[in-house]
Parts: C-alpha cells; sequence; structure tokens
DNA sequence: ATAGACCCTGTAGTAGCTACAGGTTCAAGT
DNA sequence: ACTTGAACCTGTAGCTACTACAGGGTCTAT
C-alpha cells in the first residue's frame, strides 16, 4: 500500500487557512513560507506542514505580532543552530510579550462585558473603554 | 486658585504614549483623533484625554486590531446616537473576538512554557510551537 | 535678540498585503 | 483524445498603516 499524501494547491491551501491567495505567494517571495514542490506543469502543490505553518503565521498575525517576530518564532522550529540558551532567551522575551497582550486582552473584555451588561438596563451605557487600556 | 490643565506638545504625547510623532499627525488626519488646540503660532496643543485616547489605539493596534476595528470601539465612546441595542450588538460582537484572541495567546503561551522548561534540562527542545494555533 | 530645539506642512518611502492583466495548466465531461 | 472553463502562473500596480524627510516657522532659555 502506498502513503497517501495530501496534496493542495494554492487555492485549497488559501481556502483551508483563510489566508488570501496572493498573500500565500507574498510569504513565499519573503521567506516566511518555504518554496512549495511544483507540478510539472509548474503548479504549486502543497501538503499538511504548509496549512499547520500558515495557520500559526495567520493567527499570529491577527493577534498582533510583526512579520518579523513571526519569523522569530519560527526560527526556533526551523532549527536555526541555536544553543539552549539562546533558544530559551527567545522564548522567555516572546512569553513576556504574550503575557502582556493577554494581561491587555482581559481589561478590555472586562470592560466591554461591564458595558454590554449595563445596556441589559436599556440604557446606553457611558462608556469608559478607553480607560481599560491605561494606566500610569 | 486657577486649575492646572497640563498640555503637551506632540513630541510630549509622542513621548509619553510610545506612538511615533508623526502617526499622531496621520491619526490625525484620518479622523482618529481629534483635531486638537492650537497655539497663537500654530502648534498643537494635547491633554490627559488625548493621552488616553491614544494609548488605547496604540495597545489595540498591538493587540491585532485594525483601525477600522478600532474606529469602531471608539465611536461607542464618541456617543454615535446608537440605540442600546445597537451598542450592545457591537459589543457583544467585539466581546467574542477578544475572547478568541485570548483562547489563542494562551495557547501560545502554554507551548513557549513547555518548550522553556524543556530547555532547563540542557537540550535544544523539539519545537512544536506551530502545533500551538492549529487545530482542526 | 538670538540660537537651537521643537513644531509646521506637504510629500515620498516602507511593510504587509491585495488586486489585476495577460497568458498557461489542469481536470471534468464528451 | 479533445474541449472548455476554472484555477494557476508571473509581474506589476494599488492599498492600509505607518514613518521619514525637506524646507521653513515657532518657542523658550539665555
Amino acid at each position: 500500500m502506498k502513503s497517501e499524501k495530501i496534496q493542495l494547491s494554492r487555492g485549497s491551501l488559501s481556502t483551508e487557512t483563510g489566508v488570501n491567495i496572493e498573500t500565500i505567494r507574498y510569504y513565499e517571495k519573503i521567506g516566511l513560507m518555504p518554496d512549495p514542490a511544483r507540478s510539472s506543469g509548474g503548479h504549486r502543490i502543497y501538503d499538511q506542514s504548509h496549512t499547520k505553518r500558515l495557520s500559526f503565521i495567520r493567527r499570529s498575525r491577527e493577534l498582533g505580532f510583526t512579520l518579523q517576530e513571526i519569523r522569530e518564532l519560527l526560527e526556533l522550529v526551523d532549527g536555526g543552530d541555536y544553543t539552549c540558551a539562546e533558544v530559551r532567551d527567545r522564548t522567555l522575551y516572546h512569553l513576556d510579550d504574550v503575557a502582556q497582550k493577554i494581561r491587555d486582552l482581559q481589561k478590555m473584555q472586562s470592560t466591554l462585558r461591564s458595558m454590554a451588561s449595563r445596556c441589559d438596563g436599556g440604557l446606553v451605557p457611558d462608556c469608559p473603554i478607553v480607560d481599560a487600556l491605561y494606566s500610569d
């Protein structure tokens, strides 16, 4: 029996990941996605590993990471020859960033929740959302 | 005694908020920040309300919200004449988005944590971070 | 009053996509 | 095998969200 590898066109990869079809080509061009296999006629052929990687990039972008930051995270995967200490430093740095993002989103969440619940009373609430992410 | 209103130049506002000085002008141009008061010589004069609003915009951008989404959140503040039901709908919509962002960041966090802890053992870990934000 | 830091405007450049044009390949149906 | 239309190819131009620069005016501390 032969192994059944899933093969995807660029269009299918776009549909599966929700990433615009042209953006896939862009990520390839800037080296964020690897050069894929090609059919005899030159069409790109993707597999499950591309789906995972591209989904990660997409969601990371939606979480406010820059392409440079995503590149750094992916380098931890791609096995650049870092020492353990380097991997650890990079990882801890990104952990701080992630933790701060979570805290800020939780602040925003609690503000939005209180707006929604006050609105249940039938009154348009006096909205303090700009205070959510502000503290000195 | 006179009321001591804090007055800020564009440069000071930039320093206080961490937003690039030119970006402030850009946000004013596209209507995300209000037209500020001006000195007799034409210099912009900001106060604490601008600091708060701009900090909110900055942090929201870092959390992956588009300017359009931020505009919508700010409209909840700026008292567009929405009905309570409209405010509620918009608020709940944004709450869903925020909750999903928090979930994804927590997944990323736990992946990064496990990488860091495995690294404590002195080995460069086999890094599964792309799996963090991937599930089907 | 003056020097230098800071601000003004308009405009051009960058990052990160997104769309389009003009042509080729693929695959489903005959 | 042949057709035909959807999907793919490349290069390039346009868009969002900034960021930098040039040439000039304003502010403030001496």
